[in-house]
DNA sequence: CGGCGGTTGTTATGTTGTATCATTGCCGCA
DNA sequence: TGCGGCAATGATACAACATAACAACCGCCG
């Protein structure tokens, strides 16, 4: 299952949402040679404790639990890596990050947000990734990266 | 003309430019009944400046040229007006804002944004429109807002 | 050992955006 | 003429988001 979001949300194993996303960035680094070390694990764990974008600030709130060192840098800094291999995204019109659900495929996300219950879905749709692409293409820009975010009402607020 | 952006940014007559968009704004404003004030205007040229986003402290500081009270709110209050208007819209990736071509016409606006040379332009695109509604409504979400804000090189940069 | 690269700690600061209340200016109306 | 209401602006303070810069630690390899 590619994609969960808004409608899963309320509904699914969340638990084991969780831990797929775990084991599939332990999996990713291993192979890539990179570090997941046990305080960028621990954010990455916080951002996907909802399927809701979640702030830097809010994480650092969480990370200081377990992690009484954490400063905004500590956050910061594993966000960034986190993005860097792909395993979360920003949400850039809410600055806030969301746990990937297509982690290991380089991609930038495209993004329903509900605005009423924030539930977030990650959409991945081969139609729009072709608009988006000849839009540019037409303009002969060389587009590098793309930020979709459609913001509204899920199926489940807009009742 | 509807688009203007990267290429044109380069060789078009940019005084005419601004004043196209100031005439615009007035005529939309005196239309709608609500005041497009000498502050709101000025903060309106300011961003037509160049067809680059501009923050809103950028916008503070020339603003203070001419008007020594201004504040954040100032800058802020009159950029609130400005988008409530559909005058100009806000770029969420950059934290900037930009005077939007098609003022008059309600609209989220779609964007390629340089990254090299910062210029930007806003787009309008029916295949777009309907690729993102069609995303959407597969969903059974309901959009509100569309942000979409392609980063990349523009044709000059890109050579 | 010693130096190197990568990660984390630590302090401070920069940037973006709001809350709140006071003041001004205009307009309709008694 | 004075008063009350509303929209806009002034002014102070602060909240929220993000980064700079340097120090300390740690595993590894020559």
């Amino acid at each position: 299952m590619a994609v969960r979001g808004a409608v899963q949300a309320h509904t699914h194993n969340h638990r084991a949402c969780i831990e797929d996303a775990l084991t599939t960035a332990r999996d990713l680094c291993a192979e890539r040679g990179v570090q997941l070390t046990p305080l960028r694990e621990k954010v990455l764990q916080i951002v996907w404790k909802s399927h809701k974008p979640v702030g830097a600030y809010d994480v650092l709130d969480e990370l200081s639990r377990s992690h009484k060192s954490a400063r905004p840098p500590t956050v910061y800094r594993a966000l960034d890596f986190l993005m860097d291999e792909g395993l979360i995204h920003k949400i850039e019109s809410l600055n806030a990050y969301l746990g990937c659900v297509e982690a290991g495929a380089p991609h930038s996300g495209h993004f329903l947000i509900c605005r009423k219950c924030g539930a977030t879905e990650e959409i991945v749709d081969p139609k729009l990734e072709a608009a988006l692409d000849q839009a540019a293409r037409r303009a002969r820009f060389r587009a590098e990266r793309q930020v979709v975010e459609i913001s509204g009402l899920c199926a489940i607020c807009a009742g």
